[in-house]
DNA sequence: GATTTATAACGAAACTTTTCGTACTCTAAA
DNA sequence: TTTAGAGTACGAAAAGTTTCGTTATAAATC
């Protein structure tokens, strides 16, 4: 398996979305899902999921005649990256404007308010 | 001026950056703050302010002999943009989850921290 | 006025990402 | 054994992004 340091582009990381709730899928069941939302053609799906294999971003299995394709590594280490990605990118680095950001950006709700209060807790804790 | 969309490339974005930093400037002056971190030629951002402004991504104001470059719109609503977009493309619109990963990816100072917590004050406040 | 210098304009090459058509393979049904 | 169906493999076109060389222009200097 590549290093993982590559950056999924957008088509990759809307397959890896199907992925990740999904679990691992076929390439049928990753273009249904696809298809769902968007006019996408079945090879162009496929064509992606051997791209990603190439590159690492997943691995596939055989089950019978079809393969069965894998995220590489977890759906939040890959939000990590982008997350960090997007830090350097536009934020200088500041994950407070970040958060900032985030959190005017999109209504949260109380629920989920007092749950990052917990994690700032815990961060305060910690240090 | 054009509907303002439009995500900025990487490239783009780089530009952007400058301009926050610097406020209106030339090329050359962008050209020299660019220069610093990586090797590229003038006229490559010459044809990027080119671009931009064709995107409405700047606005150019003649000065005597060359042109002085101004970002649209600020610094925040681009970085709000940025934010929305992440959200939808790998965090399912939860704004809670991508808070999560900003504060592990980047440990934030206490001061930041704390501004963080007077921001989710006001949010359940208003709320 | 001629030459140098700093700039803008433009086009195209190089590269990346995305899309799709076509060919090939295997299996199972007729 | 032939045919139909579901799958993979592959190549190349289309679209988007990035880079840079060349030419044109105008001002400053000689």
């Amino acid at each position: 398996m590549k290093e993982q340091t590559n950056k999924p582009t957008d088509a990759e990381l809307r397959i890896l979305r199907v992925l990740w709730q999904r679990g691992p899928s076929t390439v049928r069941e990753v273009y249904e899902e696809l298809h769902r939302d968007r006019p996408v053609v079945y090879t162009t799906v496929l064509k992606f999921l051997q791209i990603m294999t190439e590159k690492g971003l997943v691995t596939r299995e055989d089950a019978g005649r079809a393969h069965v394709y894998h995220a590489c590594g977890s759906e939040e280490q890959a939000q990590r990256r982008l997350v960090e990605n997007l830090l350097d990118r536009a934020f200088g680095g500041s994950a407070q404007k970040l958060v900032l950001q985030a959190l005017t950006a999109r209504k949260a709700s109380a629920e989920e308010l007092s749950e990052i209060r917990k994690i700032l807790d815990e961060l305060e804790g910690g240090a």
